[in-house]
Formats: C-alpha cells, sequence, structure tokens
DNA sequence: CTTGACTATGGAGTTAACTCCATAGTTTAG
DNA sequence: CTAAACTATGGAGTTAACTCCATAGTCAAG
C-alpha cells in the first residue's frame, strides 16, 4: 500500500502524514528501492484515530503517548495497563463534558418551549 | 464583580477573557468611570462552558456560535431550536467517537490481561 | 505621598498543527 | 520519445488561539 491508497483511505493529506510520521504518531514505514513509503494496512486504522482524537481536542502529543500504548509494544504489560487505564479515565471525562453541554442546550430547548418558563 | 473575580472563578487568564471579548465570545461588559470592566455573574457560566467546548475540541468559531445561541436572543425560536437541535447531534457523534477510542482501549487492554475479565 | 495591587491599551511574540513551495526523481500511458 | 501522474525532500508560510510586553491610569493602605 503506497501514500495515495492511504490518504484515499483516510482523507488525510500527504503532508499532514508526513508530519505525523515525522513526529512519531505512526511509525516510518519501510521504503522500496526508489525510495517510496510502503505501508501496512494497519497505518490506516492508526491514522483513523489519530483523526478522531484529534476532533475530540486531544493533542498530538497525547494522541502520539496513546498511539504508541496502543500499537507499538515499548513498555511493559504493567506500565501499559496503567497508562491504558489513565486515557479511558480522561475519555470518561470528556463524556461528562459532553454530557454537561448538552444538558445546557437540553435547558436552553426546554426554556423554548410555551410551557416551560424559566432558564437559569 | 470585577475582573480578578471573573480570573479566580474561570481559572482563565485575563488575557484570555479580554481576547474571547473582542472575539465576540462573552458580550463586552459595561465599564465604571475608571474604564474598569464590570461583569454580570452569568459571563462566569458561559466562560465555563467555553472552556470545556474548547477541551472537547469545539473550535473559538463553533463556541461562538453555540455561546450565541445560548445567551443571546437573536433569533427566532424556531430558528433557535434548528441551531441548538444541530449542535446537539454534534455532540451526539463526539460521543459516539469517544467511545470508538474507549473501545480501542478496552481491545488494547483486555488483549493485555485475557484472564482478567472485569475492567474497572 | 509612596507603595503595591489592581486596572487599561495596542501590538508583538509564541506554539501547535498543519500547509505550501520549489525542486527533483520515478513510473506509466500513448 | 514526451507527458501525466506519481513519489521524494527541506524549509518557508499560515492559522488559531493564545501569551507577553511596555506603558500607563486607579485606588486602598500606611
Amino acid at each position: 500500500m503506497q501514500m495515495r491508497e492511504v490518504i484515499e483511505a483516510t482523507h488525510l493529506s500527504r503532508d499532514t502524514i508526513r508530519f505525523y510520521e515525522k513526529e512519531g504518531l505512526i511509525p516510518a514505514p519501510v521504503r522500496s528501492g526508489n525510495g517510496y513509503r510502503h505501508y501496512d494496512e494497519s497505518v490506516v486504522r492508526q491514522l483513523k484515530l489519530i483523526k478522531r482524537a484529534k476532533h475530540l481536542g486531544f493533542t498530538l502529543k497525547e494522541i502520539k503517548s496513546l498511539a504508541v500504548l496502543l500499537y507499538q509494544n515499548s513498555l511493559t504489560p504493567r506500565e501499559m495497563e496503567l497508562h491504558l487505564r489513565d486515557k479511558r479515565d480522561e475519555i470518561a471525562e470528556k463524556i461528562a463534558e459532553l454530557a454537561a453541554i448538552k444538558s445546557e442546550i437540553d435547558a436552553a430547548l426546554a426554556g423554548m418551549c410555551p410551557d416551560k418558563k424559566s432558564l437559569g
């Protein structure tokens, strides 16, 4: 799988993918004789995770640490488990924040209905 | 309520609050004779919403449109309701994305410790 | 009146995360 | 062969969202 296919599968730009490689968010792919990058299928999944996480307000620094945890085996199982649990807690916190915003919106919507009145 | 109190209540910097005012995310406060800003209590709630939304990956541009919807009465009830429902849909989508990341993490955790059935 | 904690301003500087550019090598279709 | 469509590189430029700075006015305490 070469660059063009990855671009099509992820809807990320060539420059963005190269940038993520430089920053260590995805592993450097093998090169064929001409110097072209040759990607493993799994990079698509990794890039999609990065894209989702970015959309959710995680910084690339945060995403990198998660990506390394998920896709590289650099830590002991124990360290890895602790880090992953931390990440899961962060996500739970974000879900709670989303719920808070949602209830603010719900309150505004409820306040607009004729039979309900005051809105804080 | 003046600047210092707002800073303490929101943990945002003076510069950030001034920046949000300049960008129209919060209304320009009234000024006392000396030129000092004098805030209404509601600004704290608005700033906290901005902070949460930012943490969740909304841009200031997106947040501005939401803040205007929630705190200023510039649209008809019908328009407002439509916009608020859109925002609520966006939030539902973000929750789904968070769930996707969470399951990726859960899968990694499950793969690491197949003997453990329950994950905190 | 001085000191120190407030407040104000416009504008420059910073950081993250791209995004673009100029240049150049490779491969494929005709 | 040429032309189009790929690929590569380092480095400059851009945008969002702050963050800092220099300068200066205000106000309460001692």
